[in-house]
DNA sequence: ACCCCTTTGAAGTCT
DNA sequence: AGACTTCAAAGGGGT
């Protein structure tokens, strides 16, 4: 059985994220010192990654201690969900928060950030000296937070809080360190939302679930606010269906809006605020992420908070919250009528739909230019009118777009092909309960999505990139011959590959070339590894017969409208593309694993990759097909 | 400026 | 039906 996890075996797969947060305390003292300091925050990162390296191997009594639950992130995200909404309708009537779409934004980096804190709501005492430290400004009394009659109960306010207070942070963390080069400050000037002093107040009582850390951590990595680091699960948590309504934002939330030209902050027009993404006819819809309602990049400005509170923005659609709140995180309900394509009756452009004028073509007379010569002047200009929808997220994409923030501030890496490569044997690695939420997401997204774009079809998009040749895959000769396009070295990909998370192997080539078997051997991997012991649940064990059908992984239907996550049912089984076996999970789960090339962190008896190493090593030891490396599943 | 890279998954096309 | 292709995100690197 794939530790289909009660609670132990689960902590193995989350292991390598799990951070140590004693010796942040020490590290914390650093970051007091030099809190500007790329270099130490350097240090802060290098060790980071190091503990979470190094934490299979810390003794058990350590572990237990700090290891929080296995990712409780995920698990909990149901019920800090259902706290959440329910809290957004405690404050539905003139609650200062009005269940904003990126309400849900804070958590975003809480997953992996704020497990040990969210075990119980508890705090230790370490941690609240370490928040203390880190955040003085947060070092407010708690029962500020209660002070607010509407306060929800204090199980609700700390869900409540934790799921928009991330705004907060970021305010207090514009001001603790003004000099933060990323886009944190943009975002704050253009959403006063960090001007709440109860906000503030409330992040400290929830002090105990958030471990800023992570924000200072990730210097480079603008976790808060980035389009791509929104939580997948956000746009479940985000908006509430009853809750959001055009209008004009409170006062106290009145966006700040940077003027595009200047730069400065302004106060926006009222004009500007009602539909608030002013875009032109030909830039609206171009927000090209969920979060992109938070990301006030130019022209488009995060979602303001009406002061009526939230309603649902598409009555028509029969949707439970989770609909809904996918609806205005990324789709834009642009095929329920309505004016103007990706904008939906608040004006608000969805990112799931992008001009082509800007995003695919910034130039709408390049059109004519490019390369396949499709000069047809109404082709083009049907183009135009015609906003490009972009496809649904799948589950990888959504797990991607949370993780990679985490992985981009634990590892040095910054070229999102080898981070891609991490985040892909993270995915592997990933529990079945947690890509279970994946892929439900993402199943969700794809239902709301074709609710939305009923026409809509993924040909549609074909073809509006510029092509990319796909090479070499079909045809690769097995490195025997030439190589017409060799393909790019892997190895400066994954330059510290090791101390972020997924072994590679020595000489760090584990992709070079996946679809040729040679190299694949030559290349052992840990996806290999990772993928074995978490069994896949769908994308690398077998199809045939040891394949347990998780009721979480709702496979993969032709049909878009196949709601029912049921529909695991054994019939649709060979329908799951990752089982082909061209596809590279597959070469990679035959890999060998070469425990020589690991690093010794990884080979520590506790250390999940070394069981999940061990069992495919000994599954490919019996010459088992695939197949082996699922246990059998109840 | 634009494409490549790299990942997985979904959905399309092709054979 | 199965194999193959394209696109979704992301952003540094290369041309």
């Amino acid at each position: 059985m794939p530790q289909l996890n009660g609670g132990g075996g689960d902590d193995l797969g989350a292991n390598d994220e799990l951070i140590s947060f004693k010796d942040e305390g020490e590290q914390e003292e650093k970051i007091s010192e030099n809190v500007s300091s790329e270099r130490d925050l350097d240090e802060v990162k290098s060790s980071l990654v190091n503990e979470s390296e190094n934490n299979s191997s810390s003794s058990d009594s350590e572990q237990t201690d700090r290891r929080p639950r296995p990712r409780p992130e995920l698990e909990s995200y149901e019920k800090q969900r259902e706290h959440f909404a329910e809290a957004l309708r405690r404050q539905q009537d003139g609650g200062f928060f009005k269940g904003p779409p990126y309400a849900g934004y804070p958590f975003l980096m809480i997953p992996d950030i704020t497990n040990p804190y969210l075990s119980n709501g508890s705090l230790s005492p370490s941690t609240r000296t370490y928040l203390q430290m880190k955040w003085p400004l947060l070092d407010v009394p708690g029962t500020a937070a209660l002070k607010d009659s509407r306060s929800p109960t204090p199980g609700h306010l700390r869900c409540f809080v934790s799921c928009f207070s991330l705004f907060c942070w970021s305010g207090v963390f514009s001001s603790y360190r003004p000099t933060y080069k990323s886009g944190f400050r943009e975002i704050y000037q253009a959403s006063p939302l960090m001007n709440c002093r109860t906000c503030l107040n409330k992040r400290v009582l929830v002090g105990a679930e958030v471990k800023p850390t992570a924000y200072i951590e990730s210097n480079k990595v603008p976790v808060v606010q980035h389009p791509h680091h929104v939580h997948p699960l956000t746009p479940l948590i985000t908006y509430s269906n009853e809750h959001f309504s055009p209008g004009t934002p409170p006062s106290h939330l009145s966006p700040e809006i940077l003027d595009p030209k200047t730069g400065i902050p302004r106060t926006p027009h009222p004009s500007e605020l009602s539909p608030y993404y002013p875009l032109s006819p030909g830039a609206v819809g171009q927000i090209p992420h969920p979060l992109g309602w938070l990301v006030p990049q130019q022209g488009q400005h995060m979602y303001s908070i009406p002061p009526g509170g939230f309603r649902h923005p598409y009555p028509a659609l029969a949707m439970n919250a989770s609909m809904s709140s996918l609806v205005s995180s990324r789709f834009s309900p642009h095929m329920v009528p309505h004016p103007s394509h990706g904008l939906h009756q608040t004006g608000i452009p969805h990112p799931a739909i992008v001009s082509p004028a800007i995003k695919q073509e910034p130039n709408g007379d390049n059109a004519s230019n490019s390369t396949h010569g499709k000069p047809s002047v109404p082709v083009k200009k049907e183009e135009e009118k015609k906003p490009h929808i972009k496809k649904p997220l799948n589950a990888f994409m959504l797990y991607m777009k949370e993780m990679r923030a985490k992985v981009v501030a634990e590892c040095t890496l910054k070229e999102s092909a080898a981070i891609n490569q991490i985040l892909g044997r993270r995915w592997h690695s990933l529990s079945r309960e947690e890509q279970a939420k994946y892929y439900e997401l993402a199943r969700k997204e794809r239902q709301l999505h074709s609710q939305l774009y009923p026409g809509w079809s993924a040909r549609d998009n074909y073809g509006k990139r510029k092509k990319r040749k796909r090479d070499n895959k079909p045809d690769s000769p097995p490195e025997s011959s030439f190589s017409p396009q060799p393909k790019k070295q892997c190895i400066p990909y994954l330059p510290s590959e090791k101390m972020c998370d997924s072994p590679t192997s020595s000489h760090g080539s584990m992709l070079d070339s996946p679809a040729t078997p040679s190299a694949a051997l030559a290349s052992p991997a840990a996806p290999a590894a990772t993928h074995s012991e978490q069994a896949q649940p769908l994308s690398l064990t077998t199809k045939p017969e040891g394949r347990a059908h998780h009721p979480h992984f709702p496979l993969p239907g032709k049909a878009s409208g196949s709601s029912s996550t049921s529909s695991s049912s054994s019939s649709s089984t060979t329908s799951h593309p990752s089982i082909s076996l061209h596809s590279q999970s597959a070469t990679l789960l035959s890999r060998p694993i070469p425990f020589n090339t690991l690093p010794h962190s990884l080979l520590s008896p506790s250390s999940p990759f070394h069981q999940a190493a061990l069992h495919s090593h000994h599954a490919l030891l019996q010459t088992q097909p695939l197949s082996l490396v699922t246990k059998s599943v109840e």
